[in-house]
DNA sequence: TCTGGGGTCCTAGGACCC
DNA sequence: TCTGGGGTCCTAGGACCC
């Protein structure tokens, strides 16, 4: 039997929520960014800066040049979850079956529910209603046989569209798609595809599937599959999620330095954050690994595996200052400084049990103070005192907006 | 003030063990 | 001392996603 499947993709979602909440933004070409002081971009543009030419991943600079009446909103985070979740809330009176993609996009299998809502478009058109009523936002809905063509096709018509395709369709617009269209298939792969006379998806579905594992490797099968339209990969309900792989952080300097006191600085801020995300949802990790990016964008990353799992931002920073020394070429401008945690186990109960008991009680009251009025109200001494660097850390401070949050951000 | 920040997965080569 | 082969773990780098 063939699968209905939906691809909900809500529309310029962090820009529209904050029209929402903000009356006098709507109407108004809006930027949703980082903290607007800081080297940041546009991580969602309302559709009336879309129409100046504002697009997502833009410099703020970039973004006024196109439109000098943009109005930039530093974003929020925990508002954008909360939505998310409320929206969840709207996909699971139709389906068990909602897989949660990003924090605006989710797949829905509807296949068994069908009959008790009137068909698949009659309940696209309530969820859309239901979306307007509820949130004032609007979304774009593909309907296909599979989360590939749903997502594909959902991507035509935007904003507020809703778009189905019947099996029996599929090839014709195979014939039409650009390879680069497809979900997994980025600049490179497109590149090195042009290059081998490959354009469109139907190109890409007749090319011997031999010579794209060749020339892709594992990869090369599921091209082939792409270039068919075939995806046989289910819709993964989000109560099932994967364990988290890693956790870490990164921040673009305001300034690219090469001021250790401002590398140590910042390196132990982002430090104690890791460690913080890790303690709250339980986990611990034995492997470290440092990203250190360059004035000039080159990016090295230099990583260690330990015997034993942390989660302790402090020890986090020290074999992360170690790794930064080793990888350092000293005159170079630093640009980025990223630490992030992995080979993660869940259940501190192991993991800390050889850990001294005084410093885990201590961590979680300085947790709660921190999960009650913000990060950073209490820290340890060496950040909450002025140092050095251009910005003083002060009990007030907030880090980057986008980085307080587990969530995979932004459009 | 050219190029954010959070992730996942894959590949390739070396160390080490049996 | 004519140098096989499998498996695991580790690191570095790259492609891709939102």
């Amino acid at each position: 039997m063939t699968k209905q499947i939906f691809h909900v993709d809500m529309d310029a979602f962090f820009a529209s929520v904050e029209q929402q909440t903000f009356p006098f933004l709507r109407g108004k070409p809006v930027g949703v960014c980082g903290d607007p002081e800081s080297r940041t971009v546009i991580s969602a543009a309302s559709y009336e800066a879309r129409a100046c030419g504002v697009k997502t991943a833009m410099t703020l600079p970039e973004a006024r040049r196109l439109c000098p009446e943009i109005i930039l909103v530093g974003g929020d985070p925990a508002k954008y979850i909360d939505t998310s979740i409320r929206i969840l809330a709207i996909y699971t009176q139709f389906t068990d079956l909602v897989e949660v993609f990003s924090i605006d996009e989710a797949f829905l299998d509807v296949t068994q529910s069908l009959h008790l809502f009137g068909g698949a478009e009659a309940i696209a058109r309530e969820i859309k209603k239901q979306l307007r009523k509820r949130f004032g936002l609007t979304c774009s809905i593909g309907i296909a046989p599979n989360k590939l063509l749903a997502k594909l096709i959902g991507e035509m018509h935007k904003p507020d569209g809703l778009t189905t395709i019947q099996p029996e369709e599929v090839p014709a617009l195979l014939e039409k798609i650009p390879v680069e269209e497809m979900c997994g298939i980025g600049p490179k792969t497109t590149a090195k595809l042009n290059r081998l006379g490959i354009k469109t998806c139907a190109d890409l579905g007749r090319y011997p599937e031999k010579e794209l594992v060749r020339l892709f490797g594992v990869n090369g099968a599921h091209l082939h599959r792409m270039g068919k339209g075939i995806d046989e990969s289910p819709v993964m309900p989000y109560l099932h999620e994967p364990e988290t792989k890693s956790m870490g952080h990164s921040l673009t300097l305001d300034k690219d330095t090469r001021d250790m006191a401002v590398v140590r600085h910042r390196l132990l801020q982002l430090s104690e954050q890791v460690g913080r995300r890790l303690r709250q949802d339980r986990y611990a990790g034995r492997t470290v690994s440092l990203v250190l990016r360059y004035a000039d964008f080159t990016t090295k990353v230099r990583q260690r595996s330990l015997k034993t799992h942390i989660n302790d931002g402090h020890r986090i920073y020290q074999i992360g200052l170690r790794l930064f020394n080793e990888l350092y070429q000293p005159p170079r401008f630093v640009r980025l400084l990223g630490i992030s945690v992995s080979n993660l186990v869940r259940d501190l109960k192991q993991v800390t049990a050889f850990e001294n008991q005084r410093t885990n009680s201590l961590f979680q009251v300085m947790d709660d103070i921190n999960n009650r009025f913000g990060e950073f109200s209490i820290a340890r001494a060496s950040l909450t005192q002025p140092g050095p660097g251009p910005r003083a850390i002060s009990p007030s401070w907030r880090p980057a907006k986008s980085s307080r949050y587990p969530v995979k951000t932004s459009l």
